[in-house]
RNA sequence: GGGCCCGUAGCUUAGUCUGGUUGGAGCGCUCGGCUGAUAACCGAGAGGUCCGGAGUUCAAAUCUCCGCGGGCCCA
């Protein structure tokens, strides 16, 4: 029989890990791992595709790790799981690292230096960190096919979303519209909500008051007063393209007359009108001479502030819900081509429309000031508020710490902007959104009804388009004739369709989807026969990922793979893609197929830095995670067991290296340490696991304890798990190794390992524990791959050939109910407890535990007294007594009256007396205990093998003597001796080296030598 | 500004859903003990405004409300 081979204490775990790479890249020990569950029930899994064209983050393996569990459980579990990686690789993030890479800062830039090679460019980028990705994937032990990986910018790729918006379409849900929109001015394009989110900023914008002039009738007086509407705005410049003002129309406003200390007489009497509400934002004295209703003020029209042109009816006082009392005045200054609430009222209420700005967000000719054309409209505001100020219709000015969105990538302020952009009506799915939602377990669960249900309660139409070139083109054509529009769903149709063809007729090697090659290809227009020119947008990169679940097959154009795949089992990624992708695939899904593209979804937590700051490259905490596989004490199982059990999977990590270091201490070298000791005796003893057959009931309590324990705990690590209560399944496995098995079992047991001789209770032992390391592994494989398969390795495959060749091709462990005793598991609970206390009383009493005490007396109920009575040696010996007696709780005032019991309370109805008196034959053994302790130590100091003989010599008085006489037997069992003698050398030892250490023990003062015996 | 989540010892956290002994553990600190697998372990001690305030209740870390701080999402 081949043998385990030996083990470093104190192993390098760092090697051992890039060892276990380099097997399972020899033995493809991951694709068998699939193949090997292939026709078993499926467990789908679609990987949230990244984008590699920066560094992976420490979220990002986060990620990779969580997923792995999962999924290395799932197929241990016996469920065949698949795992196709994929690659984002379209969208703007992508264009602006080659647009700072080339130099160029605008879309005419970009055209001038030409679109194919720009696009090359992008295309190159991508996959510019794909390399370290690749790495730091494999070498966090995250197992998935990289080797044919679905990428969103592959021509079957973008075939497949062309399929899908074509669906879309059809069903009337894709359409053009003119709508305001988040909008970047040098990027030039529209942004998505969740773009947007990304890059609100606390900023101090200006903050003016504004009186708008309201016409009066002529015939009413014409001394009387100016009337003035107050209005607050912090965009100066959207004034340009104010068209109306709204009001409340239920809420009270009132009219005011301003007192003006200095010019009161010379000016005409000043009305203000506001919300009563917001009276508080004037200065100075004023008087109430009105209350009026919203409504009253609808239809009164104003002068205009700057002559810009209108197209319509304009500049009047309408009504609108959505003004609101908690800032301003009430009064809301109402711009269509800038505000979404604005654009919307004022198409239904039949107003006007003025866009006085360009697309890069400077003032047009418009603007009826010459030194404001061409300048950038956030650069206007100073400008603005002196003009007002001139013409005296500025109430008041200050600045005002609000959130506003910048671009979060280029860093320009965003402008809230009307544009013609293409859009899915989701907002007609919204109950087919919700329904599907309701299909899905969310982890955790709140998110569910929460912010995500929340978030499809008032679903908005999704803003499709981006006038981009790095992306998936739009594939709709529009007659230049007729208007008509045309959804191209298939290079197959396009071919057909197309009156000119710029790639390769036959092979589509040479084909290219993207622009600007897509924006040559011409449709004859089948209604008119006129010429169809394709939209230039290409479309956001957040529908390239949410057609990930069909996409990534090729479906429709290959039906097999997608049919077994869809849809997911699980899916996870970080809390931020709840509206990301989390909701994205869910749109898609929903809008093609009306069903839920996943079943289970986990929503985890994000990495925060040691103060709590979310780590982020503009703030230049971003730790660099790779680091941490190299470091000592460290590596990839460290790092994952961090992760995995450092709290919930979807609260914040606040990430720290020293609690990896931790960690990886208390559990994984613990665990180590176990299999160590195992490695150890078994080797000595030459202990063939195979070769034993014992049954667990007839092992000793202790035995079957364990076994309990072990059982017990895998019970509870499976219902963490499929609850995705990782850190619970981790804590749980601790627990049992450090607490149960380390710290119990093995200390307990040890000296059975140490018997020289063949008996049954050794190979009980044995056999125990190497069964709980074995179950041990497998339950800890999906967590630490790579320490728990060098174990396997070594105490597994080295003994049994036909074993299965890695641990991760096992079966998980399942519990067997008839090996948990939960009798059993009390008892020792409760003689954990009696241990605890009688420690306790010994050092009240200031007896350490080396001297031995003649008893302990435990008084507790009949019931308890027979189920601790079978653990009582254990209690003898960890409390170092002679003799472990019981009596019944109505016999404890005999004890308590005595005066050589202490006496300590375990629990209700349980009480422990520690008798502590002592003779001279206790005293004598206590020395000797404490001579045993000195030599033993004494061995350590000089390395010797734990098999190695000695001899003892020692000088000391008549007492020590003595004692030494009497327990010789006992000194020489428990230290391997030989002989132990009295006497100094050099006289009585010649030409041997001497071990010799001078010790005080209590009050005496003993010399002791150690020499090996030969 | 709105929504959701989080806030417990210097640090990491259990307990919160389902209110009920003296709020438990680990790291670190002090003292003592144990130790031939263990840089481990055991015992004792110091260390807590359970983020703050109010309310409900016989009873609040726990339930409710209002704040504060952090995170995320949305405007």
């Amino acid at each position: 029989m081949a043998y385990f081979k030996s083990e470093a204490q104190r192993p390098n775990f760092i090697q051992q890990e890039e060892e276990i790479l380099e097997l399972w890249d020899r033995n493809k020990t991951f694709e068998r791992s699939v193949d090997h569950r292939e026709g078993c029930e499926k467990f789908i899994f679609v990987e949230g595709p990244p984008t590699a064209n920066g560094l992976p983050h420490p979220g990002h393996i986060l990620t990779r790790v969580v997923k792995d569990l999962v999924l290395r459980y799932k197929t241990m579990r016996g469920l065949y799981v698949e795992r196709k990686a994929g690659w984002d690789t379209h969208g703007l993030p992508v264009e602006i690292e080659v647009e700072k890479e080339l130099g160029v800062n605008s879309k005419r830039e970009i055209e001038e230096y030409g679109v194919e090679k720009f696009n090359r460019k992008c295309k190159d980028s991508v996959f510019r960190y794909e390399k370290e990705w690749v790495n730091a994937t494999k070498r966090v032990g995250f197992w998935i096919d990289m080797d044919s990986p679905y990428v969103t910018s592959d021509n079957e790729y973008i075939e497949s979303v062309w399929w899908s918006l074509k669906e879309i379409w059809k069903k009337g849900l894709l359409y053009r519209g003119h709508k305001v929109v988040p909008y970047c001015p040098r990027c030039e394009t529209t942004l998505s909500s969740h773009e947007v989110a990304q890059g609100y900023k606390e900023v101090e914008d200006p903050s003016i008051y504004v009186k708008f002039k309201l016409r009066q009738a002529k015939e009413q007086g014409q001394e009387q007063e100016h009337v003035f509407m107050l209005a607050w705005t912090t965009t100066p410049w959207t004034l340009f393209g104010n068209v109306a003002l709204a009001v409340h129309p239920e809420h009270t406003y009132v009219k005011v007359e301003v007192k003006e200390k200095e010019k009161a007489d010379e000016k005409k009497k000043e009305i203000l009108i506001l919300a009563e509400s917001r009276l508080g934002t004037l200065e100075g004295e004023y008087e109430i001479t009105e209350r009026l209703r919203g409504k009253d003020l609808e239809g009164k029209e104003y002068e205009q502030l700057f002559d810009v042109p209108v197209e319509g009816k304009s500049h009047r006082v309408i009504t609108a819900d959505f003004v609101t009392l908690d800032e301003g005045t009430g009064v809301v200054h109402i711009a269509p081509a800038f505000g979404e609430d604005d654009y919307g009222v004022c198409k239904e209420k039949g107003l006007g429309f003025s866009q006085p700005v360009d697309s890069k967000g400077r003032f047009t000719s418009e603007v009826p000031f010459p030194d404001l054309k061409g300048v950038f409209v956030k650069g206007a505001d100073k400008r603005i508020i002196e003009m007002l100020e001139q013409r005296g219709i500025l109430y008041k000015e200050s600045t005002h710490l609000h959130s506003y969105p910048f671009c979060w990538r280029c860093g320009s302020p965003l402008l809230y902007y009307a544009r013609e952009s293409w859009f899915i009506g989701m907002k007609s799915l919204r109950d087919n959104l919700l329904a599907n939602n309701e299909k899905i377990n969310w982890y955790p669960s709140h998110l569910k009804y929460g912010r995500f249900g929340n978030f499809l309660e008032n679903i908005e139409d999704w803003a499709l388009s981006r006038e981009r070139f790095w992306g998936t083109p739009l594939n709709i054509w529009i007659c230049e004739k007729c208007g008509a529009e045309c959804c191209v769903g298939s290079i197959e149709e396009l071919k057909e369709k197309a009156k000119n063809f710029p790639f390769p007729q036959e092979s589509d090697a040479n084909l290219d989807l993207h622009r600007p090659y897509i924006d040559e290809v011409l449709l004859k227009c089948e209604k008119c026969g006129g010429e169809m020119r394709r939209v230039t947008d290409v479309i956001d990169c957040w529908y390239d990922s949410g057609s990930a679940p069909f996409a990534q097959w090729h479906y429709p154009f290959e039906t097999e793979k997608f049919k077994q795949n869809f849809p997911a089992s699980f899916i996870t990624e970080a809390i931020d893609q709840t509206r990301g992708w989390f909701y994205s695939l869910l749109g898609v899904s929903t809008a093609i197929f009306d069903v839920p593209p996943y079943l289970n979804v986990l929503s985890l937590g994000h990495i925060l830095d040691e103060r709590g700051v979310k780590m982020s490259k503009s703030k230049g905490n971003v730790v660099d995670i790779t680091s941490i596989f190299n470091k000592e004490g460290a590596g990839a199982d460290a790092l994952r067991w961090y992760f995995f059990t450092i709290g919930p999977p979807w609260e914040d990590i606040r990430f720290s290296e020293p609690a990896i270091a931790e960690r990886q201490k208390k559990s994984l070298n613990t665990l180590w340490n176990s299999y160590f000791f195992f490695i150890t005796y078994a080797s000595i003893d030459k202990f063939n696991p195979n070769a034993k057959k014992i049954p667990v009931d007839k092992r000793s309590a202790m035995d079957r304890w364990i076994m309990s324990r072990l059982n017990s705990t895998i019970k509870g690590v499976i219902e963490a798990l499929e609850r995705f209560e990782i850190h619970l399944a981790g804590r749980r496995i601790e627990d049992f190794v450090v607490d149960d098995l380390s710290n119990w079992y093995i200390r307990r047991s040890r000296r059975r390992f140490w018997v020289t001789e063949e008996n049954f209770d050794k190979d009980c032992a044995y056999l125990t524990l190497y069964e709980v390391l074995v179950a041990l592994c497998k339950l800890l494989a999906p967590f630490v791959p790579f320490i728990t398969e060098h174990i396997y390795q070594n105490i597994v495959r080295t003994i049994s050939e036909d074993a299965l060749e890695s641990v991760h091709l096992c079966d998980y462990p399942s519990h067997d109910e008839s090996l948990v005793e939960q009798e059993l598991e009390d008892s020792m609970d409760l003689v954990a407890r009696l241990v605890e206390a009688g420690r306790r009383t010994r050092a009240d009493a200031g007896i350490k535990i080396r001297q031995p005490l003649k008893a302990v007396v435990v008084v507790c109920e009949a019931e308890k007294m027979e189920e601790v009575r079978g653990l009582a040696a254990i209690l003898q010996d960890e409390l170092n007594v002679h003799e472990v007696q019981f009596a019944d709780v109505n016999r404890k005032s005999e004890f308590s009256d005595m005066e050589n019991y202490k006496q300590v309370d375990v629990n209700e109805g349980t009480t422990l007396f520690l008798d502590v008196s002592l003779d001279k034959g206790l005293r004598e053994e206590g020395l000797v205990r404490d001579l045993v302790r000195r030599v033993q130590g004494m061995r350590k100091d000089i390395d010797l093998e734990y098999t190695a003989k000695i001899r003892i010599l020692y000088e000391g008085d008549e007492e020590v003597k003595e004692a030494i006489k009497t327990f010789s037997d006992y000194i020489c069992e428990e230290t391997l001796a030989v002989g132990i003698e009295k006497g100094k050398p050099p006289s009585s030892v010649k030409g041997e080296q001497i071990y010799e250490k001078k010790w005080k023990i209590g009050d005496k003062v003993v010399w002791l030598g150690v020499v090996e015996a030969v």
